[in-house]
DNA sequence: AAGCGTCTGGGACGTTTGACCCACTACGGA
DNA sequence: TCCGTAGTGGGTCAAACGTCCCAGACGCTT
C-alpha cells in the first residue's frame, strides 16, 4: 500500500467520511467504513485523529469553511428584485452542483443538535448563515440607496428560512422546478421590503 | 414490577422511544435505553416487537397519524393577512407546546431519507404537509372570494417552506421572538398573493 | 384450588464498535 | 549509504449492541 503523509491522510479520511455520510447517513460513519472508503489502513485513523469525534469536528469546520469561502462576488442587477433573484439562483446552483453536500450539511446540523460533544456547532453554522445573508442585504441597500422596511437581521433570517426550507423540501421530493420557482417567488416577495 | 399487557407495553415502548429520540437523537435509540425509559424489562422488547425496526416503523406511522389528525378548524378572520397570520401562529403554538415533537419529526425526516427500509416515509410526510397547506389556502380563497396570483400548489409549497425553515432555525437557536416575527412577516408577504 | 397461558427476570450469545498497541518497514536527510 | 522518523499492518480490548432463551411468577378461568 502506498505510503501517504499524515496530512494527506487526514484530507482523504475527511473526504471519505463526507462520502459515507452522503451514502449511509451519519449513523453509518464508523472508523472501519471510513478507512475502507479512503483505502486507508484502520491504524491510520487513530494515527491521524485522536478520536472519531475529532474527525467529525474537522469535517464540520472544513465543510463550513468551504461553504463560506464559496461566497461569490455579488453583482448588482437592474433592480433589487433581480439582484435577490440572482442571489438565490446562485445559491441554488451550488445545491444542484453538489446535492450531496446539502444532504451532509442537513445531517450535520441535525446531528450537532443532538450530540453534546458538538455543542455550539449548529449555532455557529447558523450564525454564519445569518451573517452572510445580512452582509448581502446591506450591500444591496447601499448599492441601490434603499433601506429595508424591517431590521436587516429580520430580513436576513427570512432569507435563511427560505433557502433552508426550499432545500429541505427538495431533499425530500427532489422537485427542482418547484424549488426554483419557489425561490423566484420569494425573491419577488422579499424585494417588496426595500424602500 | 407491575404486570402490563403486551398491547399496553407496545404503547409504553413507543412513547418511551419518542422521548429518547427527542433527548438523544435517532442514533440514541437502543433497545436497552427504550426499555429503561419505559420502565420495562428488556425481555419485554422482543416480547412485544419482533425487532427494533418494527418499533421504529410503528413509531413513525403513529407520529404521522397524530400529526394529521391534529388538524384544527381554521377560523376566517377579517382579512386574508390576519387569517394567514392566525394560521401560522396556531402552528407555532403547537411547536412551543411540544418542542420535542418537532425535534423528533425533523430527526424522523432526516432518518427516513437515509434508511432504505423507511423508503417513501419522508415523501408521504411532505405530501401530507403540502395537501394540508393547499386545503387551508383554498378555504381562504373561497371564504374571501379571492384567487391566488400563483398556482395554489406553489403557494402551498411556500407555506411549508416557511414553517419548515422557521422551525429548523428555531431548533438551532431557540429564538422564539425572532421565529414569531418572521412568521408574521411571511404572513403579510404571502397575503399579497391574494387578489 | 388447580391449571394454563401471559408476562417477567436475568442471563447469555455473537457481532460491531471506538480505541489502542507494538513490531515492522519504507522513505528522506545526513 | 546509513539511520531515525513517519507511517503501516495486524492484532487485541472492553463496551455496547440486537437478539434470544428459559425458568419462574402472576392472574384469570374453571
Amino acid at each position: 500500500m502506498a505510503r501517504v503523509s499524515a496530512e494527506e491522510r487526514r484530507r482523504q479520511l475527511v473526504a471519505a467520511a463526507f462520502r459515507v455520510i452522503g451514502r449511509d447517513g451519519f449513523a453509518g460513519v464508523t472508523t472501519r467504513r471510513v478507512c475502507a472508503e479512503a483505502g486507508a489502513p484502520l491504524a491510520a485513523f487513530h494515527y491521524c485523529f485522536a478520536s472519531k469525534q475529532e474527525l467529525l469536528t474537522e469535517l464540520t469546520t472544513q465543510t463550513m469553511d468551504a461553504l463560506l469561502s464559496a461566497q461569490h462576488e455579488m453583482a448588482l442587477r437592474d433592480t433589487v428584485e433581480a439582484t435577490l433573484r440572482a442571489e438565490l439562483r446562485a445559491y441554488w446552483k451550488t445545491v444542484e452542483d453538489d446535492p450531496n453536500r446539502e444532504s451532509v450539511l442537513m445531517a450535520l446540523t441535525q446531528h450537532a443538535l443532538q450530540d453534546p460533544s458538538l455543542d455550539g456547532v449548529a449555532q455557529r453554522q447558523y450564525k454564519a448563515y445569518h451573517a452572510t445573508a445580512r452582509a448581502a442585504l446591506q450591500r444591496i441597500a447601499t448599492g441601490f440607496g434603499i433601506t429595508w422596511s424591517m431590521p436587516v437581521e429580520d430580513v436576513a433570517r427570512m432569507l435563511v428560512v427560505v433557502t433552508d426550507g426550499v432545500t429541505l423540501a427538495w431533499l425530500v421530493d427532489r422537485d427542482s422546478a418547484a424549488a426554483r420557482s419557489a425561490l423566484d417567488a420569494f425573491a419577488a416577495q422579499l424585494a417588496t421590503l426595500a424602500h
